[in-house]
DNA sequence: GTCTCTGGTCAACGAGGTTGACGACACGAG
DNA sequence: CTCGTGTCGTCAACCTCGTTGACCAGAGAC
């Protein structure tokens, strides 16, 4: 057992998110973009670089309500990195579509990500790494098995 | 190179967190506290059970601005779960002190979470429910060496 | 006695979501 | 064709969990 008055599992979680979140912003940051925030990744990680993706799939992918979602959009069209446009396969829809100002943004972003992955990676050693990565995919409901050990 | 559109490891983290956090809620409502809410952990694994606790070491603790700290004390005060009384040691301090309710309530908060951390262990596994921990600890800014996998 | 530090507090704000309701359009069944 | 049902985006209201800045009262060193 425990020491009582140690971090629960949960808060640990919590912080370690939050550590590599200020990461991410710190190194978009560094690459000329001061305004980003951790919770743009929810849509830069997912949208289609190219012809955007509706709303609907955004939220999907992030796992997150529509809603939510949109005050992402929301945020992001003001800043001038999306612009909704038009589905022409379905006028209900809407596409949300990167400027060219939102693509390097995008581009910036999943390197932001990528190099604090790849620090963790690094720095935990790639079993560790990926380990972690198992652990939380089945923490948060994922199906697959984790194999002995 | 995992595939892009993946979440990055600090929205896993996240959302195992936010799962957790939802778990040990879930149990509490299960034990007869229907009111709780994932933040309270911040003060119920940091809390002295008999005498209280300042508010300034519950929020170096649990690692956040004693505004924050206050904002929840304030909540569970009004609870009926803390109450402030002043300390006999430093007449500018007040110890948060739980109400008979309160111990109640922390009692059943720390087996809450100490269930969702055994069932994690458990599907887990010791050694992979180990690795988190540690893992954990070091993104977070632990200093503690990693053994070598 | 003054000086500085610390404990608690008030006020304002920000991030990152949630649920509910709803109008507009899509689409298959009849 | 039109009618029912489901989907897309949206508005409104709300919630949790924090943050920074300013400040006062009391503690403790000198």
């Amino acid at each position: 057992m425990r020491t009582v008055g140690e971090p629960d599992l949960s808060r640990l979680l919590l912080e370690a998110s939050r550590v590599l979140g200020a990461e991410v912003v710190a190194g978009l940051e560094e690459r000329g973009f001061p305004d980003a925030r951790p919770g743009h990744a929810a849509l830069f990680m997912h949208i289609d670089r190219r012809w955007g993706t509706r709303l609907t799939d955004l939220a999907r992918r992030a796992r997150m309500s529509k809603q939510g979602m949109m005050l992402l959009v929301d945020d992001l069209e003001n800043r001038g990195y999306v612009r909704r446009v038009p589905d022409a396969e379905d006028s209900r829809a809407k596409v949300v579509r990167l400027t060219a100002r939102g693509r390097r943004f995008v581009a910036e972003a999943r390197r932001a990500v990528a190099a604090v992955e790849a620090r963790a990676r690094r720095e935990l050693g790639e079993r560790r790494y990926e380990a972690l990565r198992d652990s939380l995919d089945y923490l948060t409901g994922g199906v697959e098995e984790l194999d002995g050990s």
